[in-house]
DNA sequence: CAGAATCCGTTAGGATACTG
DNA sequence: CAGTATCCTAACGGATTCTG
């Protein structure tokens, strides 16, 4: 690794790959969505209250994103009225957990960094 | 972590934490200006050369949002004619690595995994 | 409740040209 | 080489209204 040209082999491996990564979950919603839908709010309104901001417009478009990648699907539960639609992680959405824990790890430890002050750490539980 | 009150805190925690980590690390450039910046490209007109696709002005105002934040240190080799202008990691920057590394992982599986053919991986080396 | 439709403002960022 | 200065547009996304 220390040799120059693999070192380059990386970097542009690294490069094309980041950006794959974040064609599917880059922009300011997709990954707190995912967040939100992992820890269990499934639900359209729900997830529009817990994400804080999101309009139902973006919620809307973003979830048929996510859901072209395979990363959630949409259920619908017709047997009830009114009609239960239901936006449920699927096993490929597992593979978004590590990411998901890095970045919060840094984002809050940079935080913490700028402000001085820490906030209560939620312990990765993988 | 069962317990829903406790998985609520984690949530919006996460949330909270990404949305930091976003907040710095988000867009086109940034993060992959950092992985050209760690790989060693410190010149100005390397790492445009090197980053796929990004224009001179782009570089510049995302160079001093890394500055700023403490990833990147400008540093101006006055010694020298004509002078030389680098861009050095900060110790700071090692803590992107395992950012990077997971998002990068990612990346290269999803395109295996909607290509159905696969690049050669890079190991990682941590 | 779960959205779609419409309208519209902001802005990230692309293209090009220019400078010390 | 290392940027800055303009100009410009496509896309992102906010607000509001409407609907089955």
């Amino acid at each position: 690794m220390e040799n120059p040209d693999s070192r380059e082999v990386k970097c542009t491996a690294q490069l094309s790959a980041v950006e794959d990564a974040m064609y599917v979950l880059g922009g300011k919603w997709k990954l707190r969505i995912m967040i939100a839908v992992v820890n269990g709010h499934h639900r359209f309104n729900e997830l529009q209250r817990r994400i804080n901001g999101i309009s139902a417009r973006v919620l809307s478009t973003e979830l048929k994103s996510l859901e072209l990648n395979g990363l959630v699907t949409r259920a619908v539960k017709a047997d009830q009225t009114p009609v239960v639609v239901e936006y449920l992680p699927t096993e490929y959405a597992a593979t978004l957990k590590e990411i998901v824990a890095v970045l919060s790890d840094w984002g809050s430890s940079h935080k913490r960094r700028i402000t001085g002050k820490g906030e209560a750490l939620v312990a990765r539980e993988d």
